[in-house]
DNA sequence: TGCTAATCTTGGCATCGTCAAGTTAAGATA
DNA sequence: TATCTTAACTTGACGATGCCAAGATTAGCA
């Protein structure tokens, strides 16, 4: 026993989900296919039928993990950060384009169209909840410090987050230039603060 | 002669540019196909090849023909408005993202990761240039009548872009509910006048 | 009128997603 | 321990796709 490739693989979702990430970074999306899954997981072309309902699922799964980091990383800098509310936004917003910049084709990925609808993929939905969740906190503890006026809550988070989605996708599209890394933190970073102090005029 | 079907079409070219954008309103990009826009042209399924090199040009050409849409929308637009130049640059933005929701599978199409390296592609890179050059325009006149402070022109262009394009994507994503229009059209106009207001302080 | 080159077609190949039917082995039951 | 159930995995096949190669048709010009 024990020989090279046994037929019942002990853990293939995490392995497929594995590969996949690394299809995705590596040569970006349109070159994530089950298939390709399959084979670089050392697997049959229909293995992943076992663990994923289709390709949908797996793209879903594969946008859960993105969501997953990026809420991790976004977490783990405001661990960092003082408990100034104002630099809190600042923060993670900056965490957030830095995440989209560093993963471009992951992030394209998790906002891809076929994944528009997420009723089919209540796990997608949750992953997804998490990095919005502690936006919507982030803010109202900056309505409570005085710093919203009287701007509604849920509008400046969105449009703390379309500016994030923003720049994140100009960056990652190469309207910002090769090495757009700095230049898009700063213009959120920028950005934020501008709105910011926009919002504690009214 | 005149009868059914001629062997050479006529204007190939443009039935098939048609086709390609009936296709992708209809049934989003997915469903874009070169042999789906050959059967929709009633022609055979490597004709198009004598138009569009392979597909990735025939995107292009679709999604170029997307930026004068939306070049023709914004100019339309300023031509109704006053000379104001806020309210120039809040009305733009606003038709900016009134054209999104209205072509999402479009729009879309336009800014899709196989299209990120335009210069394989210089057609488009022209066309998309035109409503860049718009709001370069509108941003200089801002600039000149003294609403942006001392903020450098080109990163408030940058930021103005990045949120009707955040917004605008946000909302076909779903993320503004259903009906998204007003409320999406609400959020840039609002935005953007709440950072002229802040870029005015400096 | 005849030549050339552009336009369009047919046939074929590799790849993809997915259905159907079979094979293997892990785990429960007796 | 022997058997049975069921999950995990495989092979084979089908239709659709992008695109290569080679042939057929015709427009436009000499």
């Amino acid at each position: 026993m024990e020989g090279l490739a046994p037929y019942h693989h002990g853990d293939l979702r995490a392995a497929l989900l594995r590969s996949a990430l690394e299809i995705v970074e590596g040569d970006g999306v349109s070159a994530l296919s089950l298939r390709a899954v399959a084979r670089r997981s050392g697997v049959s072309a229909m293995a992943p039928y076992h663990h994923f309902r289709d390709r949908a699922a797996l793209v879903a799964a594969v946008a859960a993990k993105g969501f997953e980091r990026l809420h991790a990383a976004t977490v783990e800098a405001l661990q960092n950060s003082g408990a100034d509310s104002l630099k809190s936004l600042v923060a993670s917003a900056c965490v957030y384009v830095d995440f989209v910049v560093a993963n471009p084709a992951l992030y394209r990925l998790m906002y891809s169209a076929e994944l528009a609808d997420r009723t089919s993929f209540p796990d997608l939905a949750e992953a997804a909840a998490a990095p919005s969740a502690n936006l919507a906190r982030l803010v109202a503890t900056a309505a409570g410090a005085g710093y919203l006026g009287s701007v509604d809550r849920r509008s400046a988070a969105l449009q703390i987050w379309a500016m994030a989605h923003g720049i994140g996708l100009l960056a990652i599209d190469g309207y910002l230039g090769a090495d757009p890394r700095p230049r898009a933190i700063a213009l959120v970073g920028d950005s934020v603060a501008t709105m910011l102090s926009g919002w504690s005029l009214r």
